[in-house]
RNA sequence: GGACCCGUGGUGUAGCGGCCCAACAUGCCAGCCUGUCACGCUGGAGAUCGCCGGUUCGAAUCCGGUCGGGUCCGCCA
């Protein structure tokens, strides 16, 4: 009579199943012990698996045998037990845990297998243990309850993405590991092809020409959860293999791509986490202009986003008297600040390591104007503003008492960078941040390139193949009309690209762009990147020549999974929603990869080490 | 490529020039205990302080290097 149609010779139900309403049954159980409490004659083991935790009773005067097994197990054993399941005793009930009305009284128990004293506790959640430790025992790492719960989020969330857009027609497509180059500016992993010799494999980036050449195919709305690789440094934010959920749909315009994206997102969020609250529905867009004038950011954290104020407006009939602002407004640089609510106290110290931090962001320097809560402001260039200047300053930027003020003068993008990248430190160090509310925004409107002073050409911003504005499409040239000889001033820097990326709480979420299909723009575009026909061909060869077999409208976007499991799950690291992660220098601590290769496996691909400079070459195993 | 932080019994921490062949908690082992649930009580084992070198009469403690981990800048969309 197993309730559970999973339940097989070693269970019928799990850890986590049993309730009041099963007293009186026989169940069996099986799972990992995750304590022991033996009081003698009487043994308590709490037992569990994925689902819960069962507390299991044996009873030396019903079960001599049972009691003996109990006696000599340990934590972390896996064992089963069979008997009844009993209301507990009143008074002893455990509100704590779901099956805590009842438990089990054993008539038999075997162990399955033993186990070591593990590396750290898995029976408590809340133990901090060294991260390192964690990798090197991912697999005992997960069995806790924390890991457990994150990676069970994510597949919700995997789940909640794959049927929503089925519900929507999307057709799953799976594209190859084993591709060539797509450049998408990143360094590419690099396999070497055994069966021709001397060539290489290159792991995909992204499936982002892939996806493209589905829209040809006349798939007309793809998407796949896609394993991407780029050989780039880590952060606490990004790994070398992570995983993007990739779509692209047929005729459609920004608007579509967004309203669908938009939908899509509210709903994966309101089936995986409905007891988060969305800040703003429809989602707030802002044009890429906009945020950094505003927010400093092209992904802002709108629950608590300080506002830049400028400051130039207070000196255009006279001077400021602190010739670094002055100096600044002179060469077309800006003077802004922004207010940090509540840290008119802050001590010299944390003071100067903001100015620390400020240098760090790429600004020369930092001014700052704490305001006590009588209203009286400290400042370091107090001397040259004197009081009246300052007190102009506060006033324009509406702080209060009891509010620092902090202006950085540099370039124009310098100034928005680093105010910005000051305020998301401060507010997620003041806990302006509402942690439960997800807070969602569109940015669009991105500037088609940037000038690449190195190469002397201009870069795409995103992707190569994002498209322009149709008002803007007549920038797409040079300022004297030869496409061969790109400079700075050329109209094309003032392109925007239908390019929309969706930011978190701060976290670029996704980004995608209506592409450029047709072949006359996308010459004209790859032009002002500095594209020979040749190198076009070379590296987008299979594209161009789709595109001339009736290319529809397009676009896409893509997203990535690890932040939003990141984020859903409160975690600012994505190695927390990840099984099996890399560390910052891109080791496998458990599986201890990367490894020399073996002697075998490099002359059958005719490779050997060289080594590099400073550094010799490691040699293969054999 | 660079800056900074961390590395002490199984785990988490304390100690930061002699009082330390290292302390505390927890875990582990043994014994006792029939209503516990971070069970309790009694007893016990367990680290030469990541590694190498240096300074010093003396180093876990200071210095240099190195390895490992992390945060950040560069890089990366």
């Amino acid at each position: 009579m197993p309730i559970d149609p999973l339940a097989t010779p070693y269970r019928t139900h799990t850890c986590g199943a049993l309730r009041a309403s099963d007293a009186g049954t026989t169940a069996r159980l099986s799972g990992w012990v995750n304590r022991r409490r033996d009081q003698g004659g009487l043994i308590f083991l709490d037992l569990r698996d994925r689902h819960g935790i069962t507390q299991v009773v044996i009873d030396r005067a019903d079960a001599p045998d049972a009691h003996d097994t109990a006696s000599r197990v340990r934590n972390e054993y896996v064992i089963t037990v069979e008997g009844t399941v009993a209301r507990r005793i009143a008074g002893t009930e455990n509100a704590k845990i779901a099956t805590g009305a009842i438990e089990l009284q054993t008539r038999s128990a075997t162990i399955l297998s033993e186990a070591k004293t593990p590396p750290f506790y898995i029976n408590d959640p809340d133990a901090t243990v060294d991260e390192a430790l964690r990798l090197r025992y991912r697999y005992l790492d997960i069995r806790r309850e924390p890991m457990a719960s994150r990676l069970l989020l994510r597949s919700r969330l995997v789940q909640a993405i794959r049927e929503i857009h089925h519900d929507h027609g999307f057709v799953e497509v799976e594209t190859p590991n084993l591709i060539k180059s797509t450049p998408e500016g990143a360094r590419d992993f690099i396999v070497p092809s055994r069966l021709q010799p001397g060539s290489v494999y290159a792991l995909p980036q992204s499936p982002q020409q892939l996806k493209q050449l589905l829209m040809v195919a006349g798939i007309d709305r793809y998407f796949q959860i896609a394993r991407c690789f780029r050989d780039e440094d880590l952060r606490g934010d990004r790994q070398p293999e992570f995983t993007q959920l990739d779509l692209e749909m047929s005729f459609v315009d920004e608007d579509a791509v967004m309203a669908f994206v938009e939908h899509m997102v509210i709903e994966v969020c309101r089936r995986t986490t409905p007891e988060r609250p969305i800040q703003e529905e429809p989602f707030p867009r802002f044009t890429y202009d906009e945020a950094i004038e505003r927010f400093g950011s092209d992904k802002p954290d709108l629950r608590f986003a300080m506002e830049l104020v400028d400051l130039a407006s207070l000196w255009t009939a006279a001077p400021s008297g602190f010739r670094v602002f002055d100096e600044t407004l002179a060469s077309e640089g800006r003077v802004m600040a922004i207010v940090a609510p509540g840290l008119g106290g802050a001590s010299r110290k944390e003071l100067d390591e903001l100015t620390e931090r400020a240098k760090r962001f790429g600004a020369k320097g930092l001014v700052w104007l704490a305001i006590d809560d009588t209203g009286a402001v400290r400042s370091s260039i107090l001397k040259f503003l004197g009081d009246a200047g300052a007190e102009r300053i506060v006033a324009h930027t509406g702080a209060s008492p009891g509010d620092l003020v902090l202006v950085i003068a540099d370039a124009p993008d310098v100034t928005a960078d680093v105010l910005g990248r000051l305020g998301d430190e401060l507010g997620s160090r003041l806990g302006l941040a509402d942690p439960n509310v997800l807070s969602f925004c569109w940015i669009n409107r991105f500037p088609m390139y940037k000038w690449d002073a190195e190469h002397e050409r201009w870069d795409a911003t995103h992707n190569p193949f994002s498209g322009v504005l149709a008002e803007d499409e007549e920038l797409l040239t040079t300022i004297d009309g030869d496409p061969s000889r790109l400079s700075p001033k050329d109209p094309a820097g003032r392109a925007r690209a239908m390019q929309y990326d969706i930011a978190l709480n701060g976290w670029e979420l996704g980004g995608g762009s209506v592409r450029i299909h047709r072949r006359d723009l996308l010459a004209r575009s790859f032009a002002l990147q500095g594209q020979t026909d040749e190198g076009m061909k070379e590296k987008f060869g299979a594209v161009l020549e789709a595109f001339e077999y009736g290319p529809p409208p397009h676009g896409g976007i893509a997203l990535g999974i690890d932040r939003w499991a990141a984020l859903l799950s409160h975690q600012t690291n994505i190695r927390e929603v990840m099984a099996f992660p890399k560390t910052q220098s891109g080791g496998d601590l458990m599986l201890e990869a990367p490894s020399p290769p073996e002697e075998t496996q490099f002359a059958e691909l005719g490779l050997r080490f060289v080594g590099l400079p400073g550094r010799p070459a490691p040699q293969p195993v054999e």
